[in-house]
DNA sequence: TATGAATGAGACTTCATTCAT
DNA sequence: CATGAATGAAGTCTCATTCAT
């Protein structure tokens, strides 16, 4: 008998599948056939199709943000960290296409109001490690004294936005050096002069 | 009888409701109603439902882009012209809450790489207009001499995304603040010092 | 093209099947085939399977009530109505096997209880007619003095599960004797000695 | 390691949820759970579902009509004993809820014809009884002579139908009067005057 | 004996699109 | 031009039943 499907791999091939093809487009069948199981054994791992949609996509994110993480951890310096922080991510989409195929096509995912955030709980253990950050270059008098909170907030969307626009399609051919420009302009918006 | 019913208001109500809903949610039949005529009668006038959806955008970008262009056209000086290009696009769409709304929903009309551009011809237009402004403002030596077109595609997406994430919901609500600082920055940026 | 269905065709299709197979058995493939028509087109017509179902029996009792009461109406002396009453219901069963069988199967459109009845509207009218005639006995001091409402619900829904149950299958081979019997017991019951 | 389920419980529950949500509403696992067991281990007890469906059944009227015998033949006297018959097996009917509603639901339990009775074999004997008691009253010269069997039968099922549609939803409230008029009227009925 | 996993058949429902009038 | 009616394809979800362990 098969072996039980883990759910990352549900998680994946969905991700996959809603980035590829949208969530009205893709039907629950799709995925269970790209999983090599029936559609009705795919209902055993997920109650709806909604449900599966925001479940992958939480799956996703934090696998995304627990990698960031652990990038940021082992470097030392804030403006280091800032960096690793901004390159770190990006490198991951890099890697991750279908995530960031998702992304891109679903906004909303990362709405700049923390209203109406479905995510809002992932979002924002992610925007805390920024603000964090910034925080902690105001208390080492390497930042200005910004709102940190709003700075975070203002950053956190910017990148993603950035970051998800800036791939094109499958291949991972992009503009390295306009991430360049865009963090080094904002981390010298934060350094005191 | 009824009259003819003119396409500028079909394409309207088209966009009014696939902002309101999304493309996959709006119904033929909703556009019809809407329009106060039958499913079948509204088939006369579009070919097909994506076609619609299309042209409906194609419309509503136009008429953006026209309303813009008017604006920029009346202004005198390289940096006036900048600034107006941006802040009357912005202001545009504070008005036009169903382009907006729809522009923020389906992300794909503004790719930062013109393939898979469905609208290229379109947004082509549109930052030709940016592009003339800063060969303009080279020649002028009021710019650096950046590469034109890269520059003109870079701005053109941040301001569209910015543009579009700046706004709350239906309210009209937003960091004015935060488009001067983006605006004052990227034109800092061009600016010879 | 084909004429548009009339609603009572659409009811009688759904009583025949809903009584053939019961109510989960039957589907609106079933239903919608039998009328010759697709599954889609039917939903023209019907909200939903639910709903088709107790707008058919709805249909279905009204039509019994109007024919009896067609009769009742006809007929002189009370006793002579009461006879007309119980007998004329009994014989329009009797032709119409798809009703009876429906009733049969969902004993729950005549509940012995007013509350939770979904069709308290039309049994209402159907027993008024009775008690009317029990009233009506009772002043012309030809029945006893009972409790009318009680009396009319009690005789109303023994004669709805006595002929229900009476009737065989498809055929109409039955024992007429019976309700004879029951019918004469009961008026008696009534009558003042 | 869990013992052997005992048939009779599996019945019981079965009865309780066919009772309560009816034959189609009721998975196998609904049962399966209430049995605190797994669905296909139910499936070692019963060989499906409708099998169960009948056999629960079978299992309820069975212990009705044991009971009910019982105490038919602690009563003497043909009168008192029909008297028993009757309002015993209403009160257990009272007590035991959940067979009540089961036979409410699916009135096909109790044909008035014994063809297509699937449970003839059973609501024979319980009818024998019934009709042994009227012989026995007629040759003691207590009855006058009627048709024994279809007096039988018909006394049955009308009370059958009553008991059953007298009961009021979960509670037992009831107009147990109602069932003291009908069982002296058919007593009465019987009676040589 | 027990069970977690799998499945196939089917249910209801929605909609873009066409067609006959 | 206009439209009511019809349709077909597809979609989500449920469940009795079986199978491999």
């Amino acid at each position: 008998m098969k072996p039980r499907i883990p759910q990352s791999e549900i998680y994946s091939t969905a991700i996959k599948l809603f980035a590829e093809k949208g969530y009205e487009k893709t039907t629950m069948n799709d995925i269970a056939e790209d999983l090599s199981v029936t559609k009705s054994n795919l209902y055993l791992y997920a109650e709806n199709k909604k449900n599966l949609y925001e479940n992958a996509i939480r799956f996703g994110l934090t696998r995304w943000h627990l990698a960031v993480n652990e990038k940021v951890k082992k470097t030392v310096g804030i403006e280091a960290k800032f960096r690793t922080l901004c390159f770190s991510a990006y490198n991951y989409l890099k890697e991750e296409g279908n995530l960031r195929k998702l992304l891109h096509r679903d906004q909303s995912i990362f709405p700049i109001n923390s209203e109406d955030d479905r995510f809002s709980d992932i979002n924002y253990t992610a925007m805390t490690i920024l603000e964090n950050l910034i925080i902690e270059g105001i208390q080492q008098k390497v930042f200005r004294k910004v709102d940190h909170n709003r700075a975070a907030r203002y950053i956190y969307s910017v990148y993603i936005m950035f970051i998800i626009k800036t791939y094109v399609k499958d291949d991972t051919t992009t503009d390295d050096n306009l991430l360049d420009t865009a963090v080094e302009l904002n981390l010298n918006g934060l350094l005191i002069r």
